[in-house]
DNA sequence: CTAGATTGTCTAGCGGTGCTAGTATTCGAT
DNA sequence: ATCGAATACTAGCACCGCTAGACAATCTAG
């Protein structure tokens, strides 16, 4: 029935503009500026009806969260498939950079997804594979920990690197000294 | 002039009120739920009384800020110099678990305190320093790099302790090494 | 001791927020 | 053509941060 269709296909659209404006809305004004009102006004519809799509506020930026979750991973698998370790912790770290308020849905903001494990989405531990992946050579046992670690450290880098709380100009330096520390490979950091 | 102190103590002793208050609302249900009605309710002035204390409701947060970021220097300052480096690391990581809302108001939230350098309270570098001083005796060259790297790392695995995306039984064990990893010498984590 | 100025406090209200009930309208199915 | 479901809107609730303006308490000066 292509009827049905129809309909299901326009309200997918609608969704997804939704969706794509508050990204934007989120990325240009910072999430705090995405109310619903605003954002109806954006995608040119009332309030109500983000709440046809949506159960609150919260889930918009909860799926917006979960849309780069599925980026992040793609970035993290064809950054350790080329350079290992440190070109996925330079990625990360560039991905937090370059979509801040997505960064922040996901990792920073509230959030209703669940990551413990049963029901979190596939995409969650997909992600984090990417950091098994990458320390496993490393490992001196518990690889799952040293993922842990991996991923915190980053994650407190990319962070507090939005904030004015560490020197702009070190960031390249952080970024390879953690690697280096973790891998147990003492290069020396390269500088600024 | 006695009668003026009189005015003035009074008046910092309810500064102090609000401040304890709004404290204690925040590690009891959340910033979310520290908001001037229900925080001139629970001090019991109406909620212009506040705005003669501080400026917003945002300078309230820094206060409490700043009066964590003394009490976290000094903790690390005595776990430091007990136990070096795995002691201060583990000091941190307590007092960001027993004291959820004042850390999240040092680190999480957005607030007008000047981290980056000149006019950034004393406190706040004194904190900092504490950090340089652990991992002095690791440092190969640039060890305020490896200092940042350090806080960083800690601040990443104190977040996401408490948000449900890290295994919570492995607390101790990410500690332990991220330790022995930033420090270079690779004893083996202790189990959960 | 009283008059005036200062300080403290309150009530009431503005514009904003997330969210929803109730109503009108459009559209596909019969 | 008609019915019913899906869709959209207007209007409004309770709450938010914050502030103007009125009123009471207190200190200062004569």
């Amino acid at each position: 029935m292509p009827t049905t269709s129809r309909r299901e296909r326009a309200r997918e659209e609608r969704r997804e503009l939704i969706l794509r404006t508050a990204r934007e809305l989120a990325e240009t004004d910072g999430w705090d500026a995405v109310t619903t009102r605003r954002l109806a006004e954006a995608v040119d519809y009332s309030q109500p009806v983000l709440y046809g799509h949506f159960k609150n506020m919260n889930a918009i930026s909860d799926a917006v969260a979960l849309q780069g979750i599925a980026e992040l991973t793609d970035v993290l698998r064809e950054a350790r498939e080329a350079g290992g370790l440190p070109a996925l912790a330079h990625a990360y770290l560039d991905y937090a950079a370059d979509h801040p308020a997505v960064y922040e849905a996901m990792f920073v903001r509230p959030t209703a997804l669940s990551f413990g494990t049963p029901d979190s989405p596939a995409a969650l531990k997909s992600a984090f594979d990417q950091f098994v992946a990458a320390v496993e050579p490393f490992a001196d046992g518990d690889t799952e920990t040293l993922a842990e670690v991996l991923w915190s450290a980053l994650h407190g880098q990319a962070v507090l690197n939005q904030t004015t709380r560490l020197r702009p100009t070190h960031r390249h330096a952080r970024a390879d000294t953690l690697v280096s520390r973790l891998s147990g490979t003492f290069s020396a950091p390269t500088d600024n």
